[in-house]
DNA sequence: CTTATTTTTTATCATTTGTAAAATTTTTAC
DNA sequence: GTAAAAATTTTACAAATGATAAAAAATAAG
């Protein structure tokens, strides 16, 4: 996805503040198993995805826990970095070989305070996120792991071709070995 | 709280802003039990809590799910009207007589194309209630019932004094049989 | 103050989910 | 292509949580 298209599917730019957010993004390839951001330290870049799959997730003493998968067009942040400019809870990780495009949270704040076309489209990027990260929270508690799994079969059938069960397991907010009983029973 | 201290407390607003912000707010009274929000309607109330506290919950077949509280000095809006203009996903309903500070979405949305301060304090509120939804979907997940429910005892005390435990537990993802036996657990 | 209503606790039992370890399958690297 | 490593499934068992019902306690209403 062009950085044309994921700019604007966030919120629709007028061609003079496209062009001025544009000009502070580069474009970046990265492998397989790259982390663009380590949890507990301050990062302020911004990346958009070209190509390519991602994981946010969070380390416990045992385990790991995926929250997110980011994909082409969407938008990856260290959320805490970003927002507080402290440490972030997250690693993220490439889940495949990623193009992206990468900017600066420096320059997008100035561009923030400069223009207010490119403000409101932060504004709705968070108001976005927001709205999708409420829903989950709702949804993971009202439905039981089978109907949690179910419902991405349904919206998202192609990430579990992407993505090893082991991580889509602790996005569901369940362990392996329960994503794998639910499968086996779906058989 | 007072609407200055409100509004400063997302993000600081010059003067000329912040006058054109309260320009556009009233204070509202409602009592105990009022809902400022339904399931299923669109609404673009925005309201600001002086005094009282307020819960956000969704409705599942055989229950509710209360999925954040609100109190003085936070901004009760239905997420879902507020980013979409579509119709919300959860109820807000009073837990306490309340004093508020009310606006209009529309209203809001005219001052953020018009004054770039006003679009980065919306921005800024959009953010900070992203990280907050973040860190509560992960935190629920590593943590279990009883680290839970005893972080809540440590980071908000005053919380179980105003609201009863029936909101408490499915705030903090449990049954409210589970909650109580963790409490006596504890004693 | 007394009664009615709501909330919370307690108890029992069923179910779900987790843990651990082994077996199997798939993927990776040489 | 083969060996090594990683991921997934399977099994058995344990622990946590949920469902239900009833008792107790707290709160609200008259």
């Amino acid at each position: 996805m062009d950085i044309d298209a994921i700019i604007d599917n966030v919120y629709v730019l007028p061609e003079k503040s496209r062009e001025r957010l544009k000009a502070n993004i580069s474009e970046i390839t990265y492998p397989r198993g790259h982390l663009l951001f380590k949890v507990n330290k301050i990062s302020s870049r911004i990346y958009f995805i070209k190509t390519g799959i991602v994981r946010a997730y969070a380390e416990t003493p045992d385990n790991e826990i995926t929250f997110w998968f980011g994909k082409e067009g969407d938008t990856v942040i260290s959320m805490k970095s970003y927002v507080y400019d402290q440490k972030g809870y997250e690693n993220i990780e490439l889940l495949e070989p990623c193009e992206l495009y990468q900017t600066d949270a420096e320059d997008l704040r100035k561009l923030f305070n400069e223009d207010i076309h490119i403000a409101n489209w932060g504004r709705k990027f968070a108001e976005q996120e927001l709205v999708k990260v409420e829903e989950r929270l709702i949804f993971r508690q009202c439905r039981t792991a089978m109907e949690r799994y179910k419902e991405l079969i349904s919206t998202d059938p192609a990430l579990l071709q992407r993505v090893q069960l082991g991580h889509i397991a602790s996005y569901l907010g369940m362990t392996q070995v329960s994503l794998s009983r639910i499968r086996s029973e779906l058989k």
